[in-house]
DNA sequence: TTCAGCAGCTTGTACCTACCAGTTGAGCCA
DNA sequence: TGGCTCAACTGGTAGGTACAAGCTGCTGAA
């Protein structure tokens, strides 16, 4: 049995970190393809010379990179990664508002199957939104929530933030169920226009709550897109979006790009 | 002591979770505040009464979120977020283009201290930017390298790829060092003027070489920011940053937002 | 006073065992 | 044939041990 602490000479690298970068290059290498699966961990047990502890340790330090995922009796599979590409600076087009919402034409023109579910609360305005509302914190907002599936897989969960004043003057944005029109086109006819929007896009890892609603496993981290709409003098709405970040791209168009789509 | 797999009866939830649960918990609500030292694992175990594996899976799992990082002899330490906002869409502005590279501006502005450093190659184009600057992949282009710091704390690594056709134009690219008016300034000089751009946004976890550059412990991801500049009739350079996704967020202004300056 | 070195803390790596729990397929029985 | 059980795999959780290695502060010698 090899000795602790003794190391082969050759190698500085803790054993558990060979392990990690030996399936690390195999798999970029394709030896395992997407959803290809390892051995099992009693195998690598034995191919590394090692406990299983030992080769454990490795294979989380692949799982936490996202390149694979476990599951209990069935082993360790590669992921496979499809992206969807959102364009953010068309996803609302302020010149040519879609009828109905973005996000349904947007899937079912990507030959994919749309599926949301809406819930809509009051609730006191977290801090965040709060500041893009230019509300005090804790000041009551309508919240509309929304969990959007694409093929039955859970996509992105999005909460938008109406600040009371205009929940008066647009009352349904208060009732349950989506706006047919679109929300942005029942605004618009309340003489309410929206006509810009500031974004912020972060990342992070997923709480333990949000992991469980995307069903992202560990090493996947999201997506956070933060999108404030304005009027012509104060902030009119604030949308958080929360995506699986290893199957979601954005992308905005800036300037002119005729260039882009005259060679696709 | 406690017996395997018996568990507690009024929680199904396995041990090293519920440490994990209860830490977080604790964080969240600032009994440990950002840059305090936890306990030791020893002292977790008495707490707990878990053993030293079962403390180390449940800190493990907080490492992994990224809420906390360790080091040996120190402890575990809960880290602090202090982002930068890179405002994407007035970066390197179409109208106004400025004196000097955007990022020193953009960094000294935020009243921290800039450092770059340059690296100029000749290299065959990956996939991605091949598709970007539709050159064949393995094509070969000019590689502008640039690993940024902000207060000494490394903070992105950026790679521009020129197509050939360019460099034969601009022979400048290919010379090592920075270009002191900005390339953007240089190019429009020689009747190459960028007149839109695409970007595309995406996290991952990042390559064991990603995480040694930035210096991003586990359970850091990184957001890739890939920017393709047009001219008139095509692509001329294809941009690929890479950030830390904890010190970063990214801003697009998009249509009339004055209601949001005004406020501030 | 200064500083080298060690003691005593911390986490890191590596091994072992034992048992729980999900998945699958072989094979038996109705 | 259909359906059930069970054995034999898979990973998941939990306990233990030992020693390596990084950091800090105390202590004693120069």
């Amino acid at each position: 049995m090899t000795q602790w602490g003794i190391m082969g000479g050759m190698s500085s690298q803790p054993l558990y970190r060979r392990v990690a970068d030996v399936l690390r290059n195999e798999i970029n290498a394709k030896a395992f393809p997407p959803g290809a699966r390892l051995p099992s961990e009693r195998d690598l047990c034995d191919r590394f010379d090692a406990s299983r502890n030992t080769v454990r340790a490795g294979l989380n330090v692949l799982v936490t990179e996202g390149l694979i995922s476990a599951s209990q009796g069935l082993g360790y599979e590669v992921r496979s990664h499809e992206v969807f590409n959102l364009n953010a600076s068309r996803f609302e087009n302020l010149t040519f508002p879609q009828n109905g919402d973005a996000y349904s034409t947007d899937v079912t023109h990507a030959g994919r199957r749309p599926h949301q579910e809406f819930r809509v609360e009051m609730q006191p305005a977290p801090a965040i939104v709060a500041e893009q509302l230019r509300v005090p914190e804790g000041t009551t907002t309508v919240l509309r929530f929304c969990h959007r599936y694409v093929d039955g897989v859970p996509w992105s969960t999005q909460a938008t933030s109406y600040p009371m004043w205009l929940v008066e003057k647009a009352p349904r944005l208060a009732d349950p169920g989506d706006i047919a029109e679109g929300t942005t086109r029942y605004l618009a006819g309340l003489g309410v226009e929206q006509v810009g929007y500031f974004d912020d896009i972060s990342t992070r890892m997923p709480t333990p709550d949000e992991a469980r609603l995307l069903q992202a496993g560990a090493g996947v981290p999201v997506l956070v897109w933060v999108r404030t709409g304005y009027s012509e003098d104060k902030p009119i709405r604030c949308t958080v979006t929360t995506f699986r970040g290893d199957l979601n791209h954005m992308n905005y168009e800036i300037g002119n790009i005729a260039a882009r789509e005259a060679g696709e």
